[in-house]
Order: C-alpha cells, then structure tokens, then sequence
DNA sequence: GTTTATATTTAGATTAATCTAAAAAGAAAT
DNA sequence: ATTTCTTTTTAGATTAATCTAAATATAAAC
C-alpha cells in the first residue's frame, strides 16, 4: 500500500495530468508540454517512464489517464500544494500573487506529518486562495464545497466564501457592489456562454462580467 | 553579485564543507562521503564541478576549501536549515527529533521572501533548537551567541538558553537539578578531556557529565 | 479522397549525479 | 627505506530527465 518515494519531476508529471483530466477532460502530450514548459518528446519519455511504475494508462496518440494509485499521488501532492498557499497566506502573510511559485517547490518535500500540522493550524480548510478545494488525505475532492458564483443555477441563494486572486482593486470594486464575504446573494439571471449576470444583493440589484463572477466563489445556501 | 539558481546536490555539498572545515578544519573526500553518504568517487567529481563552479579551492589529495562566494552560499543554506528547524518547532510544534530531516528537504526551496517572514515571526534568532548559531542574512556567524556548557572557562558565570535535542526524561533531569532555561549558573571547575564538571545553580552545587554539558547553551553573563 | 497541418513518437545526443572496480598517491609502520 | 594501509583519483557504466531533428500517425481542409 505504501508508494516508494518519488521524483519530483513524476510529482509534476501526474500533478498535471490531474488537473488537465479535470479542467479539459483528456491530458495530451501537447497539452503536458505547454503546461510543464517541456518539449513534446519529453512528455513521451516521461509517459513511458509513468506507464512503467503503473501511475497512467496510455493508448498510443491517444493521451493517458491517470490509474487510481496514479490519482492518489496526484491529490496527494494537489493537497500539499493549496493547504501550502493558504498557510503562507494566512500565517505567514505572503502575498497572495507569490504563494503559487513557492508552493509549487514546497509540495514535494514536505512530509505527512507537516501536512498534518499545517492543517490542522488552518482548522482543516476546504478550499485555498483561490477557491479551488483542498483534496482530503483520503483523496476525496469536494467539488462542490464552493463554487464559483458563475457556475450557480439561477433563482438559486448563496453565500460568498472567497474572491480569487485578491487585487486591491478589484477588492475595491467588489466592495463597492457590496460583495462581501458571508454577504448572502441570489442569482436571478445568466447570459449564456460566460455572459454578464444580474445578482440580487440584499435589497440592491447589479450585474456582474462573467469573468468576475468565475473568480467568486459561493456556498449555495441549502448545503449549508 | 547574484548567483545563478544551482541544484540541492551542490547546496548539500557546500554545506558539508562549510560545516566540516569549522568542525573538523577541513573537508576532505572521505569526510564528505561519509557526511553526504555517498561513494569517494562521486565526491571527486562533484568537487571538479564545485571548482568549474568557483565554488571551492582544491588541491589534489589535499581536500577541498570553500571561495568567498561558496561560503556565501553554505551559510544561506545553513541559516534557511536553521530557521526551519526553529520555525517548525516553535510555530508548528514537530516533534524536535523530526525538525532536522525535515529542514534538511525544506532549506534549499525556500525563497528569500519566505526566508525572511520566517525570521521575521521568530523575532530574528540567533540560535536553533540545537543551541548552533544562525548566520546572518550577511553571512555572519555569531559563534559566542550561545556557548555549549562544555565551551565554558571554570569561575565563569553564565545563563542558561537552550537545552538541546530536548529528549523529556534528560529534561526531567535536568529539572531535578534545577537547570532551566533563564537560571544562572556558574562554573567551578571541569575535568579535562570533556570529563565532569562541577556547577554552582543558586546556592546548590551540582556535578554534570561532560555529555550533557555539551548539549546545554548558555551566555556568559559579561555579554549580556 | 488527396492534400495539408498538427500532434505524437522514434532516434540519437547531452547533462548531472551517481555507482563499482582498479590504479595511483600519501601516510603510517616497521 | 621498504612495506602496508588508507585515501584519492581515474576509467567506464548507469539512470533520470531533458533536448533537437526527423519520421510517422491522426485530424482538418479542400
């Protein structure tokens, strides 16, 4: 059950795949070059290399997908990577544009047990900076404990948890409108394809870009 | 003036240096083996690498020494190993025999801004849990901060900061005899060859194994 | 259904870091 | 001053991860 350690380049390598298979549905070759930064023969190799200590299946200029023990690295390190930003956030007051980078070296050589630690001085969070949810040790992803207020149903309540990438300025304008969190909201209507969406803010009314409104992140009210 | 981004090995090695020639003198192949365990052979070549590098001085079958710049690097690396180990005990809690493995994976990912908040929450120590100094961002090693016990001259008077590798039961005894962080002793005499020694603690005495005052870090009163 | 473009893979080379086995240099011992 | 032992170095091989250039397969366009 237990995995020998591991490279940190096969870290990436699955890290990646991961988060291409959720956010595109397939990892490709092209698609793991142009998101490590690597050259396409690379990914080959290294897919070869993945194939060989059964972390991906791989069909033939087909892309891979990732094996359960193949998933289970990956949210392991996905974990280390959002509780890190977060605590460098919070405990430590970095900024919030710095905190990828460096977690991006710190998640492959923390151990189990500072994970641990830094989660539980979080209070075991659900989600990190910028709103996407932490994985649990059992590498379970809670989708839908927050969602981005664009992917909300209309007539639908929620409460706003976070806004992503927190700019002064955008901040700003947030707060002009009064989107707070813990503020309540309802959406009562979504243009389709990413559009403009009118929100009911308390007793006010306004209306949100599409790409704003992907960057806050809500709690609909009936899971609360 | 900045130095261009370099591997962990290379940081591993110049640390090891830099810790041998202070505690040994100098650092020869065999000794760096031994301390970075790994073949004599792979030694020597590192060492043509660390001298392409300007790192280190070599003179065949004579060891190795560090240049400015490589003794700029090592104390980097042994103030960010530093740093951790306190960090991760006084802000995290780890269990102190687990501080320095993980500081050893920690120290050479960590960037300056991290670096520097860290230090910053610790209140800019000079010393780790182990009593050894923390170099400065300068690269100055404060060797008289905290002395071992051991270090001290016989009549001299000092204050006790740190005990080191806090296993609880040597805690226990040492409490038993009165020996806490902040209490001032003063020494009456010592054996030769780090034999016993005799200590006045309030107006008690009491004897000590020169193991033990090995491990405990005191300032003598005269610097204060 | 060819042609064209793009994606993927093979082939071959490179670099850093390591190893073992054997040769050479230095230090210690008689 | 030899001999013996230890340390250091050379020689040669290995592994992981990368690259460029060229070949091949798939997908898109006409």
């Amino acid at each position: 059950m237990e995995s020998r350690p591991v490279s940190q380049a096969v870290e990436d390598y699955v890290k990646a795949i991961c988060l291409l298979e959720q956010q595109e549905g397939k990892a490709t070759t092209k698609a793991l070059a142009v998101a490590l930064d690597v050259a396409a023969p690379s990914v080959t190799a290294m897919i070869k290399r993945l194939h060989a200590m059964r972390l991906v299946r791989h069909t033939r200029y087909r892309g891979v997908a990732l094996t359960p023990s193949g998933r289970r690295m990956a949210l392991e390190v996905i974990r280390h990577h959002r509780l890190l930003e977060l605590y460098l956030v919070e405990a430590l007051g970095l900024p919030w544009d710095q905190v990828h980078e460096e977690a991006e070296r710190l998640e492959h050589v923390i151990s189990e047990e500072l994970e641990e630690r830094i989660a539980e001085r979080l209070g075991h969070p659900v989600a990190d900076p910028h709103g996407d949810p932490i994985p649990t040790k059992g590498g379970e992803v809670d989708q839908s404990a927050y969602l981005p207020l664009s992917e909300l149903n209309p007539g639908t309540a929620a409460v706003i948890k976070r806004v992503a990438d927190q700019a002064p300025a955008k901040l700003r304008y947030l707060g002009d409108l009064g989107l707070f969190p813990e503020v309540r909201v309802t959406l009562l209507e979504k243009a389709p394809f990413g559009g403009p969406m009118s929100l009911e803010v308390g007793e006010t009314r306004c209306t949100l870009g599409g790409d704003l409104a992907r960057q806050i992140y809500v709690l609909p009210v009936e899971s609360l």
